[in-house]
DNA sequence: GTGAAAGCGCTAACAC
DNA sequence: GTGTTAGCGCTTTCAC
């Protein structure tokens, strides 16, 4: 009666002051059993007759008790935290910004669901220290895995460099699959493929290509999708319509000008990401270029600037957020002793047909 | 000598497998002191003769020890964590992702000097059961302090259920200056005006402005500073120059094709946001009007699209990324009793003089 | 200046 | 099914 009493005037008194929270003692006390029944219930654990549960379940509801994640973590020497680490987009840098803005989504998605903490690294691969300063980022921090984003994720020092923490870790679209090494990536080649086949289709022939950034593999597969598409078009693959750009608009601009300014020029412009597709589009516009009754113009990423443009841009939906969420879940459900298996998850593409694209002019 | 020996076992078998991270124990026993000397030497605690000290770095060096957080956080009852609250930027809904990206790098600079874990909480205020996920988000991982981002920022019934879990909270750019609660913020207004009389003393006699998302407070300010600005310049505020946008580059583009059919068009329009003023400048491509010599357009931000478009775009640098470290900062140094202190710090944003402005055309 | 002892709030390994 | 007992690796308090 006592210990009630005692209970009650804490339940009031946190409600009211919003001070020291309620432990698992308390629930303990309140519902009248031991604290590794409260444990129990808690965790979800077999083992708990039905009317004991509901016990404690109403003792915590009425004290609000959650349990301090540090006294877990502690004592079950898990840290229940997933670390991010991906290029840093230098403040206001907006394309990148996105990736980076989805894959968080995605991770923490998968990490409410399981309560998991996700700890942000952005880092700097230029920096000449990069390496240090990840890797005691990673031991003061000591997250239970490691997410490692494309670029950085074919960069063979960064990731040696995490494995020698000791940290599991996804890698995602690292650019080749791994058996090995545990990876979340999508079909960058086989997407490409197809919407050169798209394009193809609309009765194009002279389908130009403006590949991407050379550090970035999985960027440049989507060029090997490009000539796949071609050779199933029973079209021959033709140099002189390849322009190497660099991922930005500008770089996309450039590629665009020397395409359009020739006397045969391609009715159809397929760049490997939205930025460079864009700088098209803006190019096209300034020639007086109708797209798509003259041009045809295919990205790739699905950013948001792809359907705020005009005309708003047909493009390869790369499901990010599922590949950072399945990465997640990688880690979270491993075996805790040895880290995720290895070999690569593949989260397909898809064709996002919008307004860009169009018949070949005849 | 046994314990010595013991010791560099450790040491080395530490190095080798990665395995077991040393303790403070670990470290006491190398550098022959109690685990209280070893705690006030990593923490910087006074009362440590020097030697002793170095011996105790020295041993700290040799095993690589790091102090688990866990068991820092629960002795000292302290989280480490700091919570940054803001609107959901639906993946790949660019130009806020570059907001959002923007602060987390402010926060984060502020976390990483002082061994802070950064926590992110994207939520979305049209959900109706916001309120209740934000609480039981903070309840669960216990920030010590929460930053919220405009414009949740000037939302009361999201600002009161943060007030209500008890955890410290200071806000960013809530529209209007608060004594009572802590606040970050820049001089949209101040900013504004300046802006304002720049392009009148370029000579524009007809300056539009269009205005930015009723429901962000501090992007409202903004208008008020273009009507300072006029009459700092002596010019009188004409209703029919201002157009009400949403601070989405559609927006910017619906209010330009209003402005630039008139007979009597503006010569210079200041937009409240770069993405409007980037819709601005694409229907003035589109209708042949040069930038800028038959016109003159302005911004406010300073996102990367800012730079990446042609003209670049004048427009104000928001010091985001400054904003939001003091906001952590604040946080940070605040007594852990009563919280930072009320009152507005004020981040002064500054002039971003590009190619979109000129004199005005005679 | 330094150290011993007592927790922090939980989980893990066993009893019963 | 449920409870008891030891810790987890630190900080805090207070003694010396």
């Amino acid at each position: 009666m006592m210990v009630q009493l005692n209970c009650v005037f804490k339940c009031v008194k946190l409600s009211l002051t919003g001070m020291a929270k309620a432990t698992i003692d308390d629930v303990a006390q309140l519902a009248g059993v031991s604290i590794k029944t409260v444990s129990r219930v808690v965790n979800g654990e077999p083992n708990v007759r039905p009317t004991t549960k509901s016990r404690v379940d109403e003792a915590i509801a009425r004290l609000n008790y959650r349990p301090n994640p540090s006294a877990r973590n502690l004592a079950s020497h898990r840290s229940h935290r997933i670390g991010l680490v991906y290029d840093d987009p230098s403040a206001y840098e907006v394309p990148s910004a996105g990736y980076v803005i989805g894959m968080q989504q995605g991770v923490l998605s998968a990490c409410r669901a399981t309560n998991y903490d996700l700890l942000v690294h952005p880092c700097d691969y230029r920096d000449p220290q990069v390496e240090t300063k990840l890797r005691s980022l990673i031991e003061q921090a000591r997250p239970e895995g490691i997410i490692l984003a494309a670029p950085l994720s074919n960069m063979p020092r960064l990731v040696r460099t995490i494995e020698r923490t000791g940290t599991p870790m996804v890698r995602i679209s690292p650019g080749k699959p791994s058996r090995k090494r545990p990876t979340v990536t999508t079909n960058d080649r086989q997407a490409c493929a197809e919407m050169t086949r798209y394009l193809a289709s609309l009765g194009h022939r002279r389908i130009a290509f403006i590949t991407g950034h050379h550090g970035h593999k999985a960027v440049s597969n989507r060029f090997l999708g490009y000539q796949d598409g071609l050779r199933d078009s029973d079209l021959t693959f033709d140099e002189s319509l390849v322009i190497a750009g660099d991922n930005s608009i500008g770089s996309g601009e450039a590629a665009a000008a020397v395409l359009l300014d020739r006397r045969r020029r391609p009715t159809a412009i397929f760049a490997a990401n939205d930025d460079m597709a864009a700088g098209v589009v803006r190019v096209a516009d300034r020639l007086d270029i109708d797209i798509p009754a003259e041009l045809s113009v295919a990205g790739f990423d699905d950013i948001a600037l792809a359907r705020q443009i005009y005309p708003a841009l047909t493009t390869v939906h790369q499901p990010l957020q599922e590949m950072a969420e399945r990465a997640a879940q990688l880690l979270i459900e491993a075996d805790r002793t040895t880290g995720p298996a290895g070999g690569t998850a593949v989260i397909p593409a898809r064709l996002q047909i919008r307004e860009s694209t169009g018949p070949a002019p005849r």
